[in-house]
DNA sequence: CTGAAAGCGCTTACAG
DNA sequence: CTGAAAGCGCTTACAG
């Protein structure tokens, strides 16, 4: 006499063990503890006390092989070094985390390609929602969000279109109100020296250009833009370059607050007084720039607040509601410090 | 005369597909895609090019169900506000991302009770393998690990104790050696100041101990311990703190750059010279430490190294390998600058 | 070395 | 509002 044969038993806690101690079907177990209105109330709670006394976890690959569907967020930033990112992220998966769904990053570092491979990498596993940085990339890659059809939310920008979801602010206008600060100070020759030359970081270029060309006070060799990433480094070298050029500058634009403060402190071995000989803004208000000598002026961006806002835009889009505001401009501070 | 019903057609490619085009069964596909060795090598490639014909992308869903493991890898890391976890973290990914793992971040704030949570709820995903930070944790979350089964490997430190894996290098003689330094430079009144007070940095705090007890230089008021998160801001603040005390310190290590940066910026609008009235010395060489006013002092931690080293670990592990070296220690170099 | 059967643990789609 | 049946797309365990 043998017991029934239990291939791969796993001895886990399963749907059936629940329902067995609830006395109700597996499918009704499933539909109580997922939510589903279509349950009495007394099972509802039968069911749940046959869970928590037994332990019961579902399984999340089993449900999504039935559903079609994974718990996964697929999240594709281009950068993790850039302290923005960074902050973005962790909005991100606390807001998300909140909700029920993991978070899977997939790091770009600013190429098309290498994020349409990340995609189609992330696509495989059925992710619920997908979280982009930028609406900028590859026809290949757009067409793989539409056609897969789950839910995208892109970050950092407020481009509104039709059946596109943002969270972001207006770069240009955030590039061209700094430029306009700087203006109002009294500054003339006023450089913009930017790296990495991103999608939004031309968009700032363009608000520069448009602010200076409306004032009169464009010229084209006060921009210094440079393909590599950005650093403090970087901002130091670029910083004595354009403190060679002639005529003089007066004050100098950083797309990046990392920049900036490497020229700060170029400034400060090199013996330019900022802002009396020149000006130095930055962008994004990263941490440290408050402690610079001076600190920086520069421009604060809602980071925190556009991953937490676009976490909860998607969740609601992968919960199937109708989401109000489909992109939801969160604008920015223009942060007024010494050293412009 | 009806189609025969075909309930739930998601239209997708499947393992089933393959083989029909091969002319196999479906297992024989299964073994010859995951690169089985008993398939003869004339199926393999038979298959290979029904697979690619098709477009054939294994359902990592079912796989998982399946065998009861999925590609994913849970990684659990303190924080990513501090640059060194995120230095960690893009060198773990990039190197499980190329052996075919998905990484499933936590962030567990310092906190224990968080670290279990998500331990928790990442083990329900049956990950591949796991990375978690350092060695101590409550006696939950270890037994957690252990009854997994899971492989894992600890980051961040080098200390070899039986059953655990481990990639890192000694923080203990981290800073015994930078507090060595600072002596044999002649500075006599050494404080450190520490931040976070993890269980790492508290091993850097006995190295320091350690050191200045050996040289008779060791005095408990030399201690400044705070248990909130590092930051520039602290670090000035701290600097201050210190620079109050009497009889004078006249060197400060601190446990992180960030605060070490903070300092000399502090140094600096306080009017403080660098390293002549008070030397500073920080830990990890950060982005942004060699471009510091006097360049700072400091330790380079090998973390993107420490990140590649502990994810080929870990894929060995996962693949049924004995890995040679359990625990890994990759070293650290100390790099002196003007600040100390 | 290859395959038919059974199963992983859920959810969908259909009834009632 | 509840359930029996079938299926999601793989892999395990057993034969041969």
């Amino acid at each position: 006499m043998t017991a029934p044969i239990r291939p791969r038993a796993t001895g886990r806690v399963t749907l059936s063990d629940v329902a067995h101690l609830a006395g109700v079907s597996p499918i009704t177990v499933s539909r109580a503890l997922r939510g589903e209105r279509a349950v009495a109330a007394e099972l509802v709670a039968k069911v749940q006390a046959a869970a928590d006394t037994l332990g019961y976890m579902p399984n999340p690959a089993a449900r999504a092989l039935a559903s079609g569907q994974s718990s996964h967020v697929a999240v594709l930033i281009p950068m993790l070094s850039n302290a923005l990112f960074v902050n973005l992220l962790e909005a991100l998966q606390n807001t998300l985390r909140q909700a029920g769904y993991q978070t899977l990053i997939g790091i770009t570092y600013y190429d098309p390609s290498e994020e349409e491979s990340l995609l189609r990498e992330q696509l495989l596993h059925r992710p619920a929602g997908l979280i982009v940085t930028g609406l900028e990339r590859s026809d290949a890659t757009r067409s793989l969000i539409a056609q897969s059809g789950v839910p995208c939310v892109h970050l950092m920008t407020a481009q509104a279109s039709e059946g596109t979801y943002c969270v972001g602010f207006s770069q240009f206008d955030a590039g061209h109100d700094m430029t306009r600060h700087l203006l109002d100070k009294g500054y003339r020759r006023i450089a913009f020296a930017a790296t990495q030359l991103d999608p939004r970081t031309l968009q700032r270029l363009e608000g520069w250009r448009h602010a200076l060309q409306s004032a009169g006070r464009y010229d084209a060799t006060l921009e210094w833009l440079n393909p590599a990433p950005s650093s403090l480094s970087l901002g130091a070298r670029m910083f004595e370059q354009i403190m060679g050029q002639q005529p003089p500058v007066d004050a100098i634009f950083f797309c990046n607050d990392d920049l900036a403060q490497g020229a700060l402190l170029a400034a400060l071995r090199m013996g330019v007084a900022v802002p009396q000989r020149v000006a130095i803004a930055g962008f994004n208000d990263l941490t440290g720039s408050d402690q610079m000598v001076p600190p920086l002026t520069t421009v604060r961006t809602p980071r925190a607040e556009i991953g937490q806002a676009a976490g909860q835009m998607l969740v609601a889009l992968m919960q199937g509601e109708t989401v109000p505001t489909p992109c939801l401009d969160l604008g920015y501070v223009l942060q007024a410090r010494d050293s412009a």
